[in-house]
DNA sequence: TGTACATCAGTGAACGCGCGTTCACTGATGTAC
DNA sequence: TGTACATCAGTGAACGCGCGTTCACTGATGTAC
């Protein structure tokens, strides 16, 4: 075992390996090409090596998604903390990490939705937390005054439903060849805020 | 045949039944559950059947996509012509339809990144205008007034993320606990809009 | 109206495939003395 | 430090499954005369 790796075991990090293999099989052939057989193939490991580090297929999902949140909230954290207060440059981070993670970012709003499944209760538990983490950093995003709590997560919703229909359209291919397309990330978000904010009911 | 049925050939239309059947598998488990054989099988008819209708199992996907933008356009041509110039009802009729079929409405906007395979021509072309048909019928929405024609493009961009968003994040289950779950759509959508309107940037 | 023929929607068996998961195992690693 | 043992990560063969798709076919329907 050479000394750069950190092994302990036979493998090393297994778990960590597989769960990147699946990452990458998901961004570079989507969805339906990640099965525990491939991701276990791309680790160079028997099929059932995985069964010694998540119970379930779904689990090896959650685990993945779970990576997802985990990237994305410090990208928002990052954002924030190099230019607190500009909501614009929040909704770019957001809206750049789904369009250059769109397999991911879709598999981590899908599987939400598969939370009666019985797999991993620990990755479950620790995945819904990023989830929350998300959220709240979110909500802090915007709590910077004095607005109180119920509206703060009107707020937050509000916003989040915006970057996210932009970032589902955009990784859809619905905003290709629109006025849209040409703008950076930054300037989408701010168009549509302003659009929001003067142009929605303009009756004249 | 009975006289109720315009049948034509053997089976009546056993496109429309296969199109029927695999949208009820779509909704009631799930796009996994959806295969060609199992469709072909609720339709009480051979694992090869299909095939006389379809190129491909591309194809019936297409095809099943391609409804639900007729639908989802004639819901919201439903609302216009009730509440013209509503754009709130719109919005609700909207989130209705997705929160109500949420998986069509999920696979409608997946396939869309699938445009490169090679499906079936005919249902490829008639679902994109499905598609197109639905984004010219959200900018008639908008349009009822002097709006340069790049700005309403922009415009209907904004209201369809917010209300894309809205609807994936309600899907999702994101929105079950919040403040929104227990306002109508009709409710959350304006609420969201007036946000974005009055709230954003509150600095106080 | 009746017969001969062409069409083509649906059949059913078969193909090869990759999948998720299980099982008894083996052999490297870690631990106790 | 050295030996004996327990642990447990990874093996490889095997399971049963449902899938998409193909093929030669059959038999009901539609058409020409």
């Amino acid at each position: 075992m050479t000394t750069s790796e950190k092994a302990t075991y036979h493998h090393g990090d297994l778990k960590k390996a597989l769960t990147e293999a699946g990452l990458q099989v998901l961004q570079q052939e989507g969805l339906n090409a990640l099965s525990l057989r491939r991701v276990a193939r791309e680790a160079s490991v028997s099929p059932a090596a995985p069964y010694r580090h998540f119970t379930d297929k779904h689990a090896l999902l959650i685990a993945i998604s779970e990576h997802g949140f985990t990237e994305l909230e410090s990208r928002l954290r990052d954002s924030k903390e190099n230019r607190p207060g500009d909501i614009d440059a929040s909704g770019a981070a957001y809206l750049s990490f789904a369009i250059e993670n769109p397999e991911l970012y879709r598999l981590m709003f899908t599987q939400n939705i598969m939370r009666e499944t019985e797999a991993d209760h620990d990755a479950k538990e620790r995945s819904r937390e990023a989830f929350l983490r998300l959220v709240e950093t979110i909500e802090n995003g915007i709590q910077n005054n004095h607005i109180e709590d119920t509206q703060c997560h009107m707020l937050a919703l509000s916003a989040w439903s915006l970057v996210h229909g932009v970032s589902m359209l955009a990784i859809d291919g619905v905003l290709a060849g629109s006025p849209f397309e040409e703008l950076s990330h930054s300037q989408i978000f701010k168009t549509a805020q302003s659009y929001f904010k003067n142009g929605w009911r303009s009756k004249k």
